[in-house]
DNA sequence: CGCTAGATTGAGGTCAATCAACGGGTGTGG
DNA sequence: CCACACCCGTTGATTGACCTCAATCTAGCG
């Protein structure tokens, strides 16, 4: 549970550069950012804040899985986000100043870039790139909410597990048949607002329809099977969409 | 059906200067603003825009209400976001450029503002201040998305109605036991994720519990029986919160 | 090798959806 | 002014998708 500092002071100018909510900026505010940036590696279970309490850092994720939930008083628990390389942790909290609206946990051993919160509200203010750039993020985020709501709420169990193998299709890139599943099934299951039972069910049901899965390996019978699941915003994340090679048409 | 331009070019700077995105802007651009600023009156039932339609205008509400909802290929729809006055719509999708990620409908008779998108888009570029706010705005958005995922996810039919009541006891300011429902129940139920005869029978239930319900007008028996339903975030908004008349503590 | 956490499977229960019928207000046209 | 239609909301009866609870299985690991 132990976690190292890497580089407590990156000083890494060029690794800043590389992340989208960096990009275009002036040396100076790079300098100056990469002096109170902090990478570290998390180990999977680490909590990196409590929903409610006062937003002290904002996160970036270098590579991992962060986890974004919430807890009711009876103990249920929900998955709103999982977050992975490049995405920003509430950032729209860390904006606007209010505690953090859901906690967050590593879902994967994890590097996060961390810096706090008052530096980069701050710099957000004085730089314009900086603001576009931020804008950009928290719009991403936020149409993929809207995404999700849908999701879950038009779409039935069987239809959100394909919509959801179907996006780790796409974002794995190379056309392949192979898909792995990045975290835990229950968070997954969490995340897609199912139990874990209910997910595992779901997913013998693609065993049924010739779907190969071996604990966190999942083979498709066929590279254009998970394209029925498919909608407009999903497509435009695919690279055969409106190619030949799309079956949707 | 028919709708009627008010003021085809509001040419009225004071008032972009009351809403929240266009505060602190100078003068120049407020000019440039209201020179293409449409401010119309629609009436209820009319369709703004549809899904995946590229995104041409960008609307702020000036009054009544507007919703954000999808709909699945099977003819069952959701209701996203309800957005009343000062809220702007599908702001993310303005400023990616994407097309609209939901359609919005005019739910009561509004006066809108409208502004071609590329000129937002380009302004937001052009002017920190204005980037400034727009982040704001999307991040309360953001925030409240989160907050409505939740609601969704961990609570009870039951629960779902009574956070929506509460947030409108809040909303209305004056500590009055006297609630009007602001659009369509039917609306208010898929806002809430459930039926129409769903949301009739959980009010229902409100009743024995003392509740008044006449069509839109509800009449809580005690100014204090929604507090149970309340959470952080929505308490944040309540004028009575951390202080001695909040029953809570 | 036993331990534990994660995942699976089965049986049973439940909350909310569905289907269907009805009521009451509103607007329209004769 | 009344008759009719229509829409919205309500109410009742039934269904079903998913959850809950509990037992079992599997894989990693000290």
């Amino acid at each position: 549970m132990k976690s190292s500092i890497i580089k407590k002071q990156s000083g890494e100018k060029s690794m800043l550069t590389s992340l989208p909510l960096f990009a275009g900026l002036p040396d100076v505010l790079l300098e100056k950012l990469s002096e109170v940036s902090q990478v570290r590696e998390y180990k999977k279970g680490k909590l990196l804040f409590l929903e409610n309490e006062p937003c002290s850092r904002f996160y970036i994720v270098l590579s991992g899985w962060v986890k974004l939930f919430k807890g009711n008083a009876t103990g249920e628990e929900t998955v709103l986000q999982m977050l992975g390389a490049n995405e920003t942790i509430a950032e729209s909290a860390v904006f606007l100043g209010v505690p953090y609206p859901a906690s967050a946990q590593v879902a994967e051993d994890s590097v996060l870039l961390s810096i706090p919160a008052p530096i980069i509200r701050e710099e957000i203010r004085n730089n314009g790139i900086l603001a576009l750039n931020m804008v950009t993020c928290i719009s991403k985020h936020s149409q993929s909410m809207i995404h999700q709501i849908e999701a879950t709420r038009l779409k039935s169990a069987v239809e959100r597990v394909g919509w959801f193998l179907l996006k780790l299709a796409i974002e794995s890139k190379h056309v392949s048949k192979e898909i792995r599943l990045p975290y835990d099934k229950a968070m997954i299951a969490s995340f897609l607002a199912m139990t874990p039972e209910t997910f595992s069910r779901t997913l013998k049901q693609f065993k049924d329809r010739g779907f190969k899965i071996e604990s966190d390996a999942v083979t498709l019978p066929d590279i254009n099977v998970l394209c029925t699941f498919c909608d407009e915003e999903t497509a435009s994340h695919c690279n055969r969409h409106e190619t030949a090679e799309c079956p949707i048409k």
